[in-house]
RNA sequence: UGACCGAUGGUGUAAUGGUAACACUACGGUUUUUGGUGCCGUCUUUCUAGGUUCGAAUCCUAGUCGGUCAACCA
């Protein structure tokens, strides 16, 4: 029985159906991830990722890659580099991987076929002239007064800009539409401009560069892209990137635009991230708590938890405000699955057990993920003298307390049952040490003592712990939504985003840690071993806190 | 004061003229050697006003609210 629910299609899946149900495109589906390489992937570019790998793979197509890079001064190829690498790391292969800039003979091309067809003409005007004739978005703009010249005059003069006659900025082709148009972008947009410029790929060879709009309508022509997809944003361009194909005569390449991701308590534009890692406000783009794929990597996010959390957040074209608990709830939901569990104490009270033989040392086996029967189990070194969280006890324990007081039991994870017999005060109050006994009878796995305790605690051997960095990550602002701040939005970054904990002691098992291997730290979170962490010196990034409704409890 | 896009629980997303549902959140219960997980349950929804129709979240009209558009950026 393969009764599988049908899953309800998203608008642009709906499309794409329709699509091939009518036969168009001969029945192919090609799509394109276009990032312009002059910055890095973030969590709304892996929507828009899932949505054109998604698509293709779901309908039999295929998908590009393609580096929009037209604009020679913003763009690089570290860029180019990390893109790459977060689009492979995410899970997806492209089909073929292209430059916008490899179109750049094409585009030229195409733009000597408008000038010859009376449709596009170079005008002398300054940036500044062209803005005050474009008018407004409710008040009409007039011609320029270069408007008119012959076809010859140019042809002439596009083919001398390109030969580099002329400064940056003295001359630009433009397409001549309609200066009255109630949209701006037919108002005689910009083609190209003259930029003296070295390119990240073609070097010197050009000195004049294709705007976006006349750049992309045709890369996805000539790539034979069926469905374009990009944001909303954009709704406008489409009538301009359906006049260039229409005028050019080339593959119907046609655009569909979608609502991007907006996150809570973060920011995406990358402007804004751009700013936070050059004025030092985080620590790189791939500080963990940036929204940026290398971060969410960094950080201890998978490829899959992401996948899956672009799948729940659907595709439609209303603004929506994501709320970062869902994308909390996607990592969560994978490490649970396959995490292993280990103990850390990240606040240490020691404990003394009286009656344990001392210099006695057990391996006790302990299961390394309860979800995961396979997974198998680790030893971990019980001695006399161990480290438990200075939270799990309590010198007057209200009544729902599950955990150790005078007179209160626990089971050591993976252990023995315990008894607070005593604790120790120092001068000033503080509690410094406690003191237990054991119940013999009640190791774990061969428990014959019938005692039920209702608390588990997670613990450490002293004499076994290592030490251990932590550092603590929580949401980068404490504001919900970013853009109701604007640009102040600097004045609400969460001063407890990141807490660095030295000291923590965590079990010997650690020592091993992998790079990119995901842990439970029982009861405290996932967490993974970060980049800068040595073997003589574990640092560990927390990747997202368990569900804890003892701390809510505790809270009302 | 123009053009375009949009409006369904707290947040997202479905329902494609025929019983408004799914996930997250919140709240309660249960299980549990993680106050985790699992399981069960509860709360909460069609922007407004007209119209078409036997029947409207869905179609039409008007309004309201939100977003986008005036870079030689993409």
């Amino acid at each position: 029985m393969t009764e599988e629910k049908e899953k309800s299609l998203n608008f642009i899946e709906e499309i794409v159906t329709e699509d091939l149900k009518a036969g168009k495109n001969g029945g192919k589906i090609v799509t394109r991830f276009p990032p312009e390489p002059n910055g890095y992937l973030h969590i709304g570019h892996a929507k828009s990722i899932c949505l054109n790998f998604g698509l293709a793979d779901k309908f039999g197509g295929e998908t590009n890659l393609r580096f929009d890079d037209t604009n020679p001064v913003t763009e690089e190829t570290e860029y180019v580099d990390s893109i790459r690498a977060d689009v492979r790391w995410l899970g997806f292969e492209w089909e073929n991987e292209f430059y916008t800039s490899d179109y750049f003979d094409n585009l030229y091309e195409f733009a000597i076929q408008l000038i010859k067809k009376g449709l596009a003409y170079v005008d002398d005007s300054s940036a500044e002239e062209i803005a005050n004739l474009k008018g407004s978005p409710t008040q009409p703009g007039s011609d320029s007064p270069f408007r008119n010249r012959s076809i010859e005059e140019n042809l002439d003069l596009f083919q001398r800009m390109h030969a580099g006659e002329f400064p940056d900025g003295a001359k630009v082709l433009r397409a001549k539409i309609d200066m009255a148009n109630p949209n701006m972008h037919l108002r005689d947009p910009l083609m190209y401009r003259i930029k003296h410029a070295h390119h990240h790929r073609t070097g010197d060879k050009w000195c004049i560069y294709p705007m976006y709009d006349f750049a992309h309508g045709q890369s996805d022509s000539i790539e034979s892209i069926t469905h374009s997809i990009c944001t909303l944003e954009f709704d406008v361009h489409r009538p301009l990137y359906d006049w260039y194909i229409e005028k050019l005569e080339i593959f119907p390449s046609h655009q569909y635009e979608f609502a991007r991701l907006n996150l809570s308590h973060t920011v995406m534009s990358k402007r804004k991230l751009l700013q936070l890692v050059q004025e030092g406000i985080v620590n790189g783009w791939d500080d963990p708590r940036m929204p940026t794929i290398s971060a969410l990597r960094r950080r201890g996010f998978t490829p899959s938890a992401i996948r899956n959390f672009c799948e729940r957040i659907g595709v439609a074209k209303r603004d929506n405000l994501i709320d970062v608990g869902l994308l909390e709830f996607c990592i969560r939901e994978d490490l649970n699955k396959t995490a292993d569990r280990v103990m850390a104490v990240l606040d240490p009270l020691k404990v003394v057990i009286t009656n344990y033989p001392e210099g006695q040392v057990e391996e006790m086996h302990v299961e390394n993920n309860p979800e995961d029967k396979e997974s198998g189990s680790r030893i971990v070194p019980f001695s006399r003298e161990i480290f438990i969280e200075k939270e799990d006890f309590m010198e007057v324990a209200p009544k729902k307390f599950f955990r150790l007081g005078p007179g209160l039991m626990v089971r050591l994870k993976g252990a023995y049952i315990i008894k607070c017999d005593d604790f120790v005060k120092d001068e000033n109050g503080e509690i410094t040490e406690i003191h237990c006994s054991y119940i013999p009878e009640s190791r774990s796995g061969s428990d014959t003592s019938g005692i039920n305790v209702k608390g588990t605690i997670h613990w450490v051997s002293a004499a076994h712990a290592e030490k251990a960095e932590i550092r603590l990550y929580d949401r980068l602002l404490i504001v919900e939504d970013s853009s109701s701040v604007g640009n102040d939005f600097k004045k609400f970054i969460n001063p407890e985003s990141l807490i660095v904990i030295r000291d923590v002691l965590v079990e010997p098992s650690l020592k091993e840690a992998d790079l990119g291997t995901n842990y439970q730290f029982i009861r405290k979170g996932y967490f993974c071993l970060d980049k800068d962490s040595t073997p003589d010196a574990l640092v560990f990034n927390r990747t997202v806190t368990l569900k804890d409704t003892w701390a809510k409890e505790m809270k009302k």
